[in-house]
DNA sequence: CATGAAACCTAGGAGCCCTAGGAAAGAGGG
DNA sequence: CCCTCTTTCCTAGGGCTCCTAGGTTTCATG
């Protein structure tokens, strides 16, 4: 019998593509398994467990965002980066929605730190957000802002969420514009809330 | 031996505060079996399945949720109910974490429709933004970034995204401001794009 | 007290995760 | 060309899960 010729890259792979055509909770030691005509056990000699599997494909689907949204954003400046970063961010979200649902497992924070794809993210985070003339902690504020609202965005339309007829596309696009009229309006002040 | 007298509204209780304590992932039949000393079998006639039971409590889940913003929300307008529909949302997440996270699953766009607390929300959300003079489709667009951001803040902090050391209470509040900023300076225009 | 509708049961199939230990394929050196 | 050693993949099996089919027991009601 001819070895199929597995390795945890293959393996990680073969997960995200099943992720994307079949949901993240799909994604199953067994299926995989029957994906390469392999019994499951021997699987485990690639993958710790599924939960291991899992933190894999988010770490790759991580890296790939980040890097079209890199692509995307580079050259640009203002609120052109900012449209540019947002639709690379939600095009990701909509093509690989597997993938972009591993991204948001929870995942030991050690791990994370010393992920040079989430690192990045930040830097062109922070990049883009310095045209707006923003300082710390404003910085991070807005960075959480930003985050926030994509994702909850692309997790709503994901999970059908927008029920309205309006164009999901089209309130895309204002609600990017809404965030740049934000950081262009950016509230001052140290505290926020004025009772209480 | 004695009845234990489970009700579809027991069984669907037990599931949402076994979500809120252990995780929506964890809410299964076996586990709510276990809890009410009871053979799987037996919940199978309160309801019909293991998805089934997912939407009851997620339904449950929602209609509070609209209790609660309603309640915080009555008789303040402006930046002032937005402040209090923005706490009261992200106070239910961070109180009842399986609950909420069950209001997230996909459930029957129809099942959806006909559910008050969903209309009721789609009301005070509504009334909150008529102080902003916004009609459709930016109401519609309005509505969708308020749920993007604070869904999306909810889940990120909920699943530790949240990295930085910045306080996570203190940038809510300026996030919350910054949507106030959003609302206030609203982009007009029909045509988002200027270029392409 | 009888009866009918529930609540709850036993029994069992199927799928999943994962471990322990064994067999075979293929790479490398002699 | 064969021998050895690493690695891949296997068999076997335990435990947990969801769910169905069909039987029994409890309890309210007439």
């Amino acid at each position: 019998m001819p070895r199929v010729g597995l390795t945890t890259d293959r393996v990680v792979a073969a997960a995200a593509d099943l992720a994307d055509a079949a949901g993240l909770e799909n994604v199953t030691v067994s299926a995989l398994a029957r994906h390469f005509g392999v019994k499951d056990a021997s699987l485990y000699t690639h993958v710790r467990n599924l939960q291991d599997l899992r933190v894999r494909v988010a770490l790759l689907a991580g890296g790939e965002l980040t890097d079209e949204i890199a692509a995307a954003v580079a050259g640009r400046a203002g609120k052109d980066a900012l449209a540019a970063f947002a639709d690379a961010y939600r095009s990701y979200a909509l093509r690989h929605p597997g993938r972009y649902a591993a991204t948001q497992i929870r995942i030991d924070p050690a791990l994370v730190a010393d992920s040079p794809a989430l690192r990045r993210t930040a830097e062109i985070t922070h990049g883009m957000l310095r045209a707006y003339g923003l300082t710390e902690p404003d910085l991070t504020d807005a960075v959480r802002l930003l985050r926030s609202t994509f994702h909850g965005y692309c997790a709503l339309e994901a999970t059908g969420g927008f029920g309205a007829a309006r164009d999901v596309r089209a309130s895309w696009d204002k609600v990017v514009e809404a965030l740049h009229a934000a950081l262009t309006h950016w509230p001052a002040g140290q505290r926020a809330e004025p009772d209480r």
